[in-house]
DNA sequence: ATGGCACGTGAGAGCGCTCTCACATCGCGA
DNA sequence: TCGCGATGTGAGAGCGCTCTCACGTGCCAT
């Protein structure tokens, strides 16, 4: 493997001069500059990047960490889509990712140890539940960070998230608007964010179009396929005159669909669903589901900025990036065309 | 942030004595370790991974390429699940995990300086089409590296793989022995080592259970749900007297589903569907998916292993791990429970 | 007593790079 | 003609670690 200084020999210049070509700098002549980028070249000289982070102190790479139990991990579409947006930025500043997912207390330990050392410059913190003491010891430690989705109080942190509040909202104005009267909802994990707030939206939507808060309208479940189905079969048990469901996700208002049609009702006619995601599974479905979009891969891009100007900028106040949501009307609701 | 000298000054040894307790080496006494080792505690100390690996020329993480267009990464679950193996595999051995996902061309190129350098200690390739120049180039630079599925010819690497040909030949047994005679397939791209051998298993199946080899009868497809539907699609049109259908992933599987439900054909009654992943949607759709079930996880570890291997031994011979697949009869043929 | 041998420890070189500072050179205005 | 700033280049000092080698010490066999 070539060095800066056998480049510098064979083009007859100092390591210094090599340095400032490898690096773009523009105080070197132009004929310099061509002779050291041939010997570079002829030599295929890369730099090792080990000598450049031990001076530079950056490593140019950003870490995501993902606690997230396997299950939704595997079925989410929400994952590989808000990775795709991350990693784009990234790509895009000539930074690289470092995918942490601690599967265990001892793993969250070294994961610890490992980011605090510097092995990256700055953390992406996604899908945070209850009181993980993660978000606390990195901001002790001044290892920058964001978080995906609004943190769960205490944690004080730059985040990027969608208007979940009134995402929700409108997904009720929208099954009231089609004269549904008994709206249920399927909410999220209510140690999160994200699953908070979007249930508050539904009571909050209800209440807007006039209608009751039912708490025996209200499941929760953890945003997977199987949750989904078991939480509205507990729905139908409880509130068997429900004519509408509202799901905190596509996945879960697919089970909701399954059990609803194992159970005899026809969607939309009796009972009209939204989801959560317009993931490309709410399209393919029979019948199509009707879904809040939320831009997740803008959230990656967004988040990787945010994080960048963290670390460039060292530590500022904390920034919130809100973005908007749109409802998608699809054949679930017989709002939209009918697949 | 605390240097192995100030811990040496701290604990009052040399350097040496603090890097050998660091690293655990034993020609340290007992109580020079324990003096040292509350001088680490007490400053905090973590050491510097860049003056670690340039000195070691380890990095201690290895990279993980998927060049896919987004589609297929967005919905199946296969990509997930085999970064779940992956990653823990890794995490036993206190490696990390640097996820490359080149958008175009250009990001491709950066892909290979960047792996030409020494970022990383080896790659695992994933999901390789046709005829991609990155292995070629990795193997030219001596990057250590293993393929995640049977690598398309020209390319020599070790491989991890599942028996594509058995696992196909299972399905359409499982099929021919329910008394279907008119087996259909949507196989996966031909660019791929998984897309090929699934497709001549099948055909070996028919063979082997005596039925005759038809090509309207095999559609090809992209692994999507959306593709999966398309294929179904044309499949009803050119032979519209099939009666099963064995689909190279559950995504397909499903799409099919989908179709076949919409063409009015009863599944299984008409149509039986047999999938291919046994993911979580194979067993919560309705019905439930007959799916060949395949171990994802351990392929990701597996390929850890094998490369591992590669980095430590150097280079030697490439080999080849072949994992074996489990045919579950679910509703779908009508072969296992109801749901 | 004396040589030999573990064993534990320290000194010091060096990994490949960046970056500051000093210096040489040149053109230009006074 | 001289001085002076601008410009391009080189020398050299580290960045924080590992690792080889040499050395001091204590113990056993002779």
């Amino acid at each position: 493997m070539a060095t800066l200084d056998a480049v510098a020999r064979e083009a007859g210049v100092s390591r210094a001069t090599v340095s400032r070509v490898v690096n773009g700098s523009p105080k070197v002549s132009a004929d310099v500059r061509r002779t050291v980028e041939r010997a570079v070249t002829k030599l295929g000289y890369v730099p090792n990047p080990a000598a450049r982070s031990l001076v530079t102190r950056r490593s140019d790479s950003v870490g995501l960490v993902i606690t997230e139990p396997a299950g939704r991990l595997f079925e989410d579409p929400f994952f590989p889509r808000l990775l795709r947006g991350i990693s784009a930025e990234l790509s895009a500043r000539n930074l690289q990712l470092v995918l942490l997912m601690p599967e265990d207390g001892d793993a969250e330990q070294r994961l610890e140890r490992y980011l605090a050392a510097g092995h990256v410059d700055g953390v992406v913190l996604v899908s945070l539940h209850g009181a993980d003491p993660l978000p606390g010891h990195l901001q002790a430690r001044g290892v920058p960070m964001v978080v995906g989705g609004r943190p769960p109080t205490g944690v004080s942190a730059s985040y990027v998230d969608v208007d979940n509040g009134e995402a929700a909202r409108s997904a009720v104005r929208h099954l009231a608007g089609l004269g549904r009267r008994r709206i249920a909802t399927i909410a999220g994990p209510q140690d999160m964010g994200v699953g908070v707030d979007r249930l508050e939206g539904y009571f909050e939507g209800l209440a807007e179009v006039g209608l009751p808060r039912d708490t025996a309208l209200a499941a929760t479940a953890d945003f997977t396929y199987e949750g989904g189905a078991a939480a509205m079969r507990r729905l139908l048990h409880v509130a068997p005159d429900l004519d509408a469901v509202f799901a905190a996700s596509d996945l879960m208002g697919a089970g909701a669909l399954g059990v609803l049609r194992a159970a005899g009702r026809r969607v939309p006619e009796d009972v009209a669903v939204v989801g959560f995601d317009d993931s490309p599974l709410a399209a393919a479905m029979e019948p199509s589901l009707t879904s809040v979009r939320q831009p997740i891969e803008e959230m990656g891009r967004e988040l990787v900025r945010l994080l960048v100007e963290s670390i460039e900028r060292g530590h500022r106040a904390n920034r919130r990036v809100l973005l908007s949501t749109e409802l998608v009307p699809r054949g679930s609701s017989g709002g939209g065309s009918p697949r």
